[in-house]
DNA sequence: CATGAATGAGTCTTCATTCAT
DNA sequence: TATGAATGAAGACTCATTCAT
């Protein structure tokens, strides 16, 4: 018996491990500059598995991003919640944007992911149950963000606003200086390292959010 | 000979006039949600040519796009140049950053050209000749931004620092808004209204400017 | 020894009733209008199996439809036997007809299945067993039309010509029936009942068949 | 001007020859046993064009069929217009079948096609106008039946019962025989030349017609 | 020059069948 | 024996680009 259930157990393991390594394929594929031109073909080869395994695990390519994605949120947010929420909210404000830039860097194919996934239509796409999932991911960012945001208002270093406004333009910024690492503007057009870009970028939030008027 | 040099010339202007209605074909098109499933075909019916036509005027697809980017460069830059250079700094800073985003709104096409174009390897696959347009096109883009500035730092405004430095965390804002607002993340997510996104967004630029240390 | 035997024998029951879940599996889906659509899959869940079993039982998917069809054979034989055979003939026939239209109308996954079997080189792709089988199942057919026949002879109802000559027009007639009835041209097209339909068929029928010169 | 229209009349020319050729491509291999494998890339070659030039032609691989069989029908109601209209009832009932049959049995592909566009379902999906091509065809078909009905109740010849009454075991009858002759039943099974088999039919049809009880 | 028919490589997706556990 | 994951050959359809007229 408990022979059977290590050996159904196996197996289960086996086909998640093997999930995993599409997932990882596709990951690697989409980390190339051409990342919009990779196809389940490629995948399927990068995972070393046949074409027809990727559509065992996933319903359509589409789902593929999404469930990196979804994966992506939760690095992300095992990321943020290791931060002291003890620290003063400078530093935790600077720790979030540390850990983000960290991880949407160091893997390039996170940002080309996320990207991806927030294209116009594209989680209207997914099936019902993926969709729930991207609300809850959302609403999951959303709280956390709102209670680093609280407490920030209650140590007076931020205005007292709501939420959405204090964090509107801290997410263009963000978004846009990925997006301009990503394309190599900061290397290439502006000439400066990414370390030197994300001082300044980081700098510029923690200045902005300060300056934002009653 | 006459005759003939004026029925060339003529020739010529319908055929500059031809070019221009596919630009613009192109560019109706791009408007619409679903603008990167645009086909050539579409482009060419809405201009009211042939196929073929479009490529006795640009040699690839790509081109399209690249022509458009640089068609709205110019305009973008004639709106700059109309800004009272007299203005104190602030002002023209605030009137910069609104031309850009009624141009950049005004038209969504315009944002979705100008996206495209930012593609990685998009510019590295383009003839030479236009390569250098694209650089060029950069160059005309710093130097003005270069030169107010130069002149928010005379007027001690902002902070001494070299003029990619100011502008890093500025263009990273920009770029991110537009991309928040055409992603409808704004009206949605936020739940705000694109006006008063843009004014925290504008106002948040100005204080990140103005608080970078030196 | 006998323990063995007895759990041999058991696990042959559990096999054969398998057999039977499968089959049973395949016919309830071969009455959906999409029957040609369905899969092994479909059949393997439908009959709560695995795919692989399924192939422990058929070696390959048409020699389920054939299975299908040896039972259906089976069944419709039986019906037939079960009419009194003192009846005068045309009662007979009359019962034959509606017999058959029963079984084939009452359930649509049987017409479905005899179709299937008729199509060109369905019966050359099977094994030699099979064939074998459907070539039996054709002269027990025959052979009761044959014995209906020369009693309809007998009774001088029906002209006295070869069999295959007085039933040629009959399959033909009952075979087109059917096909109008599943593809619903009856009560769409010809905008009558089913039952008016069938009586209509099978006037026609007694009534062709009994004119047939000699 | 002259020569401009007349180039353009060409390639249009051209243009509806490689329509005819793709549709003769289809036909021919419509005609194998194994019709119901047919691909697009198989018609392509066939018809010695490109696979793109299909979908150049026709918007998805059914209304190939489509085409074909409304090909067919104009055909065939051509056959049945150069029927002598003032022959006697019987005469001209004969001929309508065997014009049928000759049609049908000439090119097995056509029976394919007719047989391919009855099923359920196929009319629904083809594009409105098509949808709309195939209710007039069946109208004139209709019609044309029921006025040769007319004037076999006029001659006395066949009971005064509404055409859909007299006409729906014909065409079962009609229907069965074909398939059956293409199943080769006819030949193998049945063991007679399929003309002897025409004869029976017909004569079947006729005296079952003339029967039908008021 | 203008045209649009022709092209065919490339895309996603399906499914009968195999085979290791 | 039962399983279901894996396979890969097809399949329908798309579209940027070419080229004959």
């Amino acid at each position: 018996m408990v022979h059977v259930m290590l050996s159904s157990s196996r197996k289960e393991r086996v086909f998640l491990r093997r999930e995993q390594d599409i997932l990882d394929a596709a990951l690697s594929l989409f980390a190339a500059p051409d990342w919009e031109q990779v196809t389940v073909e490629q995948i399927a080869n990068q995972a070393g598995v046949g074409k027809g395994t990727i559509y065992k695990h996933f319903s359509c390519k589409e789902e593929i991003y999404a469930r990196l994605a979804v994966d992506f949120h939760h690095q992300l947010m095992r990321d943020y919640r290791s931060i002291d929420a003890s620290l003063p909210f400078d530093q935790i404000f600077r720790s979030i944007i540390k850990v983000s830039f960290d991880r949407l860097l160091g893997d390039p194919s996170c940002g080309h992911v996320s990207f991806y996934c927030k294209r116009g239509q594209f989680v209207e796409r997914l099936n019902p149950e993926l969709q729930t999932t991207f609300v809850q991911m959302q609403a999951e960012f959303d709280d956390f963000i709102a209670s680093i945001m609280a407490q920030g208002i209650a140590q007076g270093v931020i205005p007292e606003r709501p939420v959405n406004q204090l964090t509107a333009a801290l997410e263009a910024t963000f978004d846009g200086a990925l997006r301009m690492i990503w394309n190599q503007e900061v290397t290439t057009r502006l000439d400066m390292s990414v370390d030197s870009f994300l001082n300044i970028v980081s700098e510029f939030m923690m200045v902005g959010l300060a300056g934002l008027k009653h």
